[in-house]
DNA sequence: CGCATCTTTGAGACTGCTCAATACAGGTGG
DNA sequence: CCACCTGTATTGAGCAGTCTCAAAGATGCG
């Protein structure tokens, strides 16, 4: 049950930080987030790399770094004995990873892309936290956001269908121009909807037919009609 | 993948504080809650009362305050437009409502039964925050449960067949003696689920004819096979 | 005691799942 | 550069668990 560690790497790199995914879920969110919370841990970690596939931290390791994503895509989920498994959600540059700093991590973490990422220890974070109250506030605020987009998602899991899931995950993922990346697999969208993968990719296909999405490769789409897609989301 | 040991519980000298919620919810918990913060809070806020079915807050409303409960039962739910309900979760004496505060609330809080509680307003609490350490950690602390149980929720509603999810429930409620009570309608039960009333009626009337509970009355309940509901919580 | 509400139980329908076959993409070697 | 091969994605058919609709049984309040 204990993770595989990444090499440690010191290296510094300026890349631009997209948009965190959580600004994004999260419309009634406070403050936008100031990156100066992740030029300070960015500035005070050690840098990490991660393979695809590979494990960051595992469910039930002691939690004890947080870590920023520099570049790439990570994936948190929980296991269930027989193997079913929810994503608990996709984590990009710019986000934090490990914020729920008790004893031990409530999820594993994993990476769906190669990711760069740097590392803070969490005493050292600590003693940031008591030091400045700003980035005290930044944190808890941050905690806040990943608290409502998780029960967000709990709305989606309960009382959404199959359709209105799918579109509101497109919704949440598009950029302003209406583009929608996913670098992660099928089985990896079914896991963090609660559906199977016939059943995404049926959706999907749907959508296409209906003129509502424009598909590029697998791994990639445009949203044509964001409103009609906006309203799916939310009514049958 | 057996029993779950609320061993803890130690006897209180003045009102018997309820075991919270989260304290259950959250077996990888850190500290136990301490009852200082609580007893801070109740110290320096007001009090307010609830009636059943009242609201406490609604989703959207600015996030001014935080509360305590000191006695009854609060539902925490979000809507969507055509009337559909998640439940997020119940909270209990002891618990601590609205931390969340970013800007607004990300849902609704209304009484299940009659409820005394005591508000804090959103500028004491930061200032408190800011002078005290140990509070402030704790109430991190606490958020990070929060955190935690919401992930398992989505779990359940994503990956769990409804035996499971009502077995998961009960487990969760139980005291250590195997009582449930379930102050909460079964539409309730059924919103935090993300299953019918019909289906909650049900899967409770197979539980108790195979032995595994005991029905007395509608609201409270006894477990007979802790350990046989254990399995059942989590492989079919 | 009577009424309104909530819960339980039943029967049938439907969404999404399972199992299975085909198609596609990406990488490898000839 | 193309054929091959493996893993992933798509599509199809049938099934099952849960939902919907409906009615009967409890519960609680005035």
């Amino acid at each position: 049950m204990s993770s595989i560690h990444p090499a440690i790497v010191a290296q510094h790199s300026s890349a631009p930080l997209p948009q965190p995914w959580l600004e994004r879920a999260w419309s009634a969110g406070s403050a936008p987030r100031s990156e100066d919370l992740i030029e300070l841990i960015r500035s005070s970690g050690q840098t990490a790399r991660l393979e695809r596939d590979e494990m960051l931290f595992c469910e039930g390791d002691d939690g004890e770094a947080l870590y920023v994503i520099l570049s790439g895509t990570v994936r948190c989920c929980k296991v269930l004995a027989d193997g079913r498994r929810q994503i608990i959600g996709f984590y990009q540059a710019g986000d934090l990873l490990g914020l729920s700093l008790g004893d031990v991590y409530f999820y594993s973490a994993e990476a769906v892309t190669p990711v760069r990422l740097r590392r803070l220890g969490r005493v050292q974070l600590e003693t940031m936290m008591d030091e400045r109250p700003q980035l005290r506030r930044r944190l808890f605020s941050i905690a806040a956001g990943e608290l409502a987009a998780a029960q967000n998602q709990m709305l989606l899991l309960g009382r959404k269908t199959a359709r209105e899931r799918i579109c509101t995950f497109l919704l949440g993922r598009a950029g302003s121009d209406g583009a929608v990346e996913l670098p992660m697999s099928r089985t990896d969208i079914a896991d963090y909807l609660g559906l199977t993968i016939e059943t995404v990719s049926r959706t999907l296909s749907q959508l296409r037919s209906a003129g509502l999405v424009r598909m590029s490769g697998l791994s990639s789409l445009e949203l044509t009609d964001p409103d009609r897609l906006s309203d799916m989301a939310e009514a049958a």
